[in-house]
DNA sequence: CAACCGACCTGTTCGC
DNA sequence: TGCGAACAGGTCGGTT
């Protein structure tokens, strides 16, 4: 569920309570979350470990440690984080917990298991194939365009190639082809200099709405570290939208499925 | 290289 | 009310 705007709301809020906290203990019923590192080394390499700096890399959160470890974690589809006192009782769903020296502890939930934990010294293992960061400056007009022209492929998918574009998932793409009114189905090298134009302008503009708005809360699969909602959610104009009307031209909002997602649309003036 | 599909999981919603 | 099918913010690996 998390896009590139929930994982930043995520790393935002998790700042205070972890910069500075070390790690004293790991608890975990689902080694798979853990990705192969056994449980036993991971306690190992993670005690007495402190927290230095919490960032974002694509849909990847990135926990800084000192002694040269990096703790990375990818919420996936249902992956929630949160800090707890440790006074209420974790529910079924938080499947490890990484107990802290100041008494608190962090919390990986996780209703679908999707989730993942590595614990790297080089980060580039884990994030070495990343494409572009969309809101920083390298993510320029002139590059989309030229990798546009370049590429022969459908937009959609291209957009939601993490090793192209780091961070887009399903509504913010659905979200982005509407906003410049292209449509998902359209050829990479078919796109006029004005369209491309348009599409990075909209990419850019709805990643920072989201952000603005701390996220999507769509059901219960994202909420924030301190368990509230974002708002995002009621400005989405495709997503979610199937069988309602187009608040650009009125037309009905129609939902398909390309490349096995559920893709949202205006047939109206997404041309 | 690109497109497609099942796998990985559990929960919720929808149609009959 | 019950019950199965479809669907869900993501990615990976195997196959055409």
């Amino acid at each position: 569920m998390p896009e590139l705007p929930e994982v930043e709301t995520v790393v935002r809020g998790l700042r205070t309570p972890l910069i500075g906290e070390t790690f004293i203990e790991v608890v975990s019923d689902w080694p798979r979350q853990l990705n192969g590192i056994d449980l036993p080394e991971l306690q190992a390499r993670l005690s007495g470990r402190s927290i230095q700096s919490i960032n974002r890399r694509g849909k990847y959160l990135v926990l800084a440690l000192d002694a040269g470890e990096n703790l990375i974690i990818h919420l996936k589809m249902s992956g929630q984080l949160s800090v707890s006192n440790g006074q209420m009782p974790a529910d079924k769903h938080v499947h490890t917990v990484f107990l802290l020296a100041s008494g608190s502890e962090l919390r990986f939930r996780d209703i679908r298991k999707f989730g993942r934990v590595y614990l790297v010294r080089d980060p580039e293992e884990v994030l070495g194939k990343l494409g572009q960061e969309p809101l920083e400056e390298e993510f320029t007009s002139e590059w989309l365009c030229q990798e546009m022209g370049a590429r022969r492929r459908v937009l959609k998918p291209l957009l939601l190639d993490q090793t192209f574009i780091a961070g887009i998932g399903n509504i913010y793409a659905d979200e982005a082809l509407h906003r410049a009114a292209i449509h998902p189905r359209r050829q990479t090298n078919s796109l006029t200099t004005g369209e491309c134009l348009a599409l990075h302008e909209a990419i850019q503009t709805i990643l920072s709405l989201a952000i603005e708005h701390e996220g999507s809360s769509i059901d219960a699969a994202y909420i924030k570290p301190d368990g509230g909602r974002g708002s995002m959610q009621s400005e989405l104009r495709v997503y979610g939208r199937a069988g309602e009307p187009c608040h650009r031209c009125g037309s009905i909002i129609e939902r398909v499925t390309l490349a096995g997602r559920g893709t949202h649309y205006c047939p109206g003036c997404q041309i």
